[in-house]
DNA sequence: AAAATTCGGGG
DNA sequence: GTGTACGAATTTT
């Protein structure tokens, strides 16, 4: 009797078992089951295109290449009709046994005169399964099989019959969120060899716990105490298999929490076996790390922020505290962190405070990601990747995975990676890029903004720039794109593969708008969001050497498109008797100078009319005042700084960069101080006087010389390095005195008068001492960059800040 | 201007 | 592993 399930796939994966290539669906079933479903019946394939009037199948058939006692070879082909790039084609499937012989076959034939196109052989296994059966993960699956014996962690179905069933999609998927804190004498720098973690939390719906190995009295119940870090990971494994979450959470945990919880498992020949195939934890270090469990989606929430909700929260910076502060109104626990392996060693009856931040971070991670959930499902259910792909990918594979997935609905064809020769070549190819008016420094009263809704994915659909409809036979010789000295056109009569996707996100978003008039809610909100997204990274996506639709033409001509609309806003509003103070891209930045609100927005509407398809220049807002900064060394304004105030009050500023932490404690100090007193206290004249009062300390070589040290990471072997920084020249100081320097060591050095070049001026901090430091270093390299920008907003010069020893000449100024 | 390097998140 | 992948800012040359 065989079963039926509805189930909602988590996590897939294939394995090689009795020369057969088996698929794995884990997921939940209708009633919250855990299930894991197995299709054995898919068999891997890639395409090749012949040329015409070419019989390949045979000869295909025929291929049989042995290396290292494993043969590969072609089982089965069938030809098939598709479209690609354009073009009605016939091509032939080529089917292997297994997903490792598709590059062997494919390498064989990749050069075979008789063909003009091999594709589709570097889509993964899995991506090919989802894509062929139409199933997204977390979307309603129905499978009929029977239920089977295997050594897994749930049970599992084997499946003959499997095929999506409606849009449904799982509902409460169980969240599990954890932190680790660890032993930390030196800050910032972090040695998983050498230093333990000392506590793991934990937080679910109706579950929270913290479990340490140093034992200290307390009333908190959910403090659990083990005898060591090898049996706090042995804890924390046994809790990830008792609490069978479907998505476990941390925040930046691909890169700190889980590889670091490997590291130390790995010192005690512990296994992190928590797959639901009872496989290990796969910490993968490449460019970024990833860390991933069969069968559990890991989410790195802080990834998934910055990725996807990054350009639509307004925080300074993205540490769970201020993220969690913007995005749930809630901070962590306030605690002495650089003091936690001190009190761990000498006062550990001071740890339940830290106990105590370890939950909350563990709590806020969760409420993170509840929040975001609605934004991750949603990208999900559009691009069809799972969990934890999302935000680790850019948006270029978010719009791949997104056509893929529609591929087969227009029976499109994929074109391949490019390879190395092809990677290069487009790497070389640039073009004319977004209209930048430069604003004349200043500051400016009564700014009205306008913007262009959707500017670029709305040229790409309107003027169905793709690269199957570039150059048609069918419209040569009649409407050419606005690119100088090009003669680019692209078809008007039959829709393109790509406008066509684009059109598709633009409406459905259109929909929901509508619908969103009527009743919001933060799945509508979540929708919208991931549609406009994709849709905006649709022209990126063009222009993407990785991707497989480039289309370098496509990508220059929604430029030059974008740049002749602009122009038409700009000229139009000149015309009309507006100043033009600035405008980037899609955005007109006006000022009134005593026409009306009434006058600008007529003009608008005059606009409106004149233009083609779905494009439409919008209202952004208007501002009672602004400023536009000047750039660097001064006469031209700046592209892309500007600070505007807004009706309530609120100062919105762009462009000004945030220190990073290779910058001196001072800098930092007095970027901070005048930033508060600047935006808080709308007080400038405070703000320059403090900053005068700690240049003239810094003159003076007052300024502790723990406020002057710099401190810097290295990253690689000291041999390593072509260019010879301070923080290296540093490093090799060190290593000669024989103290332990390696990549990652937090080089720390002070720069002093002694030298010319930057790096013959610096000095350990040991080697210095108060007088020794560069007072004009510090001012002109340090303090001077941080505050500049800020000044210049204001209305004062750097000399202000820079050439005036005593603060009297200064008066003049206010 | 181009090439090399670092930071971010995490303690 | 169905050859793979950060992106922006900053400093040095």
């Amino acid at each position: 009797m065989a079963d039926k399930i509805l189930f909602y796939p988590i996590d897939v994966t294939y394995k090689i078992e009795n020369e057969k290539a088996v698929i794995y669906l884990f997921g939940r079933t209708a009633e919250h089951k855990q299930v894991c479903v197995i299709d054995e019946d898919f068999k891997p394939y890639f395409y090749v295109v012949p040329k015409k009037g070419n019989e390949v199948e045979e000869k295909l058939l025929k291929i049989k290449v042995e290396k290292d006692n494993v043969i590969s070879e072609v089982v089965k082909t069938e030809k098939v009709k598709r479209h690609f790039l354009g073009k009605d084609i016939e091509a032939i499937k080529v089917f292997v046994k297994l997903p490792r012989d598709v590059p062997v076959i494919r390498d064989v034939v990749k050069d075979w005169e008789i063909l003009d196109n091999v594709t589709e052989y570097d889509i993964r296994f899995k991506k090919r399964y989802l894509i062929d059966k139409g199933i997204t993960p977390l979307q309603a699956v129905e499978a009929k099989g029977d239920f089977i014996t295997k050594q897994l962690r749930v049970p599992v179905l084997k499946a003959d019959k499997i095929e999506p069933k409606g849009e449904d999609v799982l509902e409460n998927p169980k969240i599990l969120a954890f932190d680790i804190e660890t032993y930390n004498p030196n800050g910032k720098s972090m040695d998983m060899e050498n230093n333990p973690i000392l506590m793991v939390s934990f937080y679910g719906q109706k579950f929270k716990k913290v479990i340490t190995w140093k034992h200290f009295k307390t009333d908190l119940d959910y403090i659990e105490f083990v005898k060591s870090e090898a049996e706090l990971i042995e804890r924390f494994k046994e809790i990830v298999n008792e609490q069978k979450p479907d998505i476990i959470t941390g925040y930046f945990s691909d890169e700190f929490d889980l590889p670091y919880i490997q590291a130390r498992a790995n010192k005690y020949k512990i296994k992190i076996d928590i797959g639901l195939d009872f496989s290990e934890l796969n910490v993968k270090k490449s460019r970024r790390i990833t860390s991933d469990i069969i069968g559990i989606n890991h989410l790195d929430i802080f990834k998934f922020i910055k990725r996807i909700m990054g350009s639509s929260i307004d925080v300074s910076s993205l540490s769970l505290n201020s993220v969690a502060a913007e995005l749930i109104g809630e901070k962590k626990v306030e605690v002495d962190l650089e003091n936690l392996a001190h009190v761990w060693d000498k006062k550990p009856e001071e740890l339940e405070i830290y106990c105590e931040y370890n939950l909350k971070d563990s709590l806020l991670t969760y409420k993170l990601a509840e929040k975001m959930l609605p934004n991750i499902i949603e990208m999900v259910k559009i691009v069809g990747m799972p969990i934890p792909e999302i935000g680790r990918v850019g948006f270029s594979q978010l719009v791949e995975s997104y056509i893929l997935k529609q591929a087969p609905r227009f029976n499109e064809l994929a074109p391949e990676l490019p390879h190395h020769r092809e990677l290069m070549k487009r790497n070389t190819q640039t073009y004319q890029g977004a209209f930048v008016y430069e604003p004349k420094p200043g500051l400016y009263k009564d700014i009205m903004v306008f913007d262009y809704r959707s500017l670029y994915p709305s040229i790409i659909s309107s003027h169905n720039l793709d690269p199957g409809t570039l150059g048609c036979n069918c419209c040569e010789g009649k409407k050419k794109v606005p690119v100088e000295g090009k003669d680019y056109w692209f078809c008007s009569k039959k829709k393109g593969f790509l406008p066509a996707l684009i059109e598709d996100l633009i409406t459905r978003r259109v929909r929901i708008k509508e619908i969103m008039k009527e009743k919001s809610s933060p799945l509508m909100e979540a929708r919208s969001l991931s549609l406009k997204l994709l849709a905006n990274s649709f022209y990126g996506y063009l222009g993407f050497p990785m991707a497989r639709w480039y289309s370098f033409e496509s990508a220059r001509s929604t430029a030059a498109y974008g740049r002749f609309y602009i122009h038409k806003v700009i000229d139009e509003a000149q015309k009309a008797g507006f100043n033009v103070l600035y405008s980037d891209t899609d955005s007109v930045f006006l000022s009134l100078d005593g026409k009306t609100k009434k006058d600008a927005n007529h003009f608008q509407e005059k606009i409106n009319m004149e233009l083609p398809g779905i494009m439409e220049l919008e209202y952004e807002g208007f501002y009672p005042a602004g400023i536009f900064v000047s750039a660097k060394m001064g006469k031209f304004g700046a592209k892309k700084k500007y600070a505007l105030l807004s009706k309530e009050g609120n100062l919105k500023i762009r462009g000004f960069e945030t220190v990073r932490r290779n910058w001196s404690p001072i800098a930092k100090k007095v970027q901070e101080n005048v930033l508060n007193i600047v935006l808080k206290e709308n007080k400038p004249k405070k703000a320059m006087d403090y900053t005068l009062k700690v240049i003239d300390e810094l003159r003076n070589n007052k300024i502790p010389l723990k406020d002057v040290i710099i401190y810097t990471q290295l990253q690689k072997e000291i041999d390593d390095y072509d260019a010879i920084g301070p923080h290296v020249a540093i490093a090799e100081r060190m290593r000669q005195k024989g103290m332990p320097v390696g990549p990652g060591s937090r080089i720390e050095y002070v720069i002093t008068k002694h030298g010319t070049k930057i790096r013959d001026k610096a000095k350990l901090p040991s080697e210095v001492s108060q007088d020794d430091y560069d007072p004009d270093y510090y001012i002109n390299n340090q303090v001077i960059p941080a505050v500049e920008k800020i000044f210049e907003v204001l209305g004062y010069k750097k000399e202000d800040i820079s050439e005036h020893k005593d603060q009297d000449k200064l008066s003049k100024f206010f």
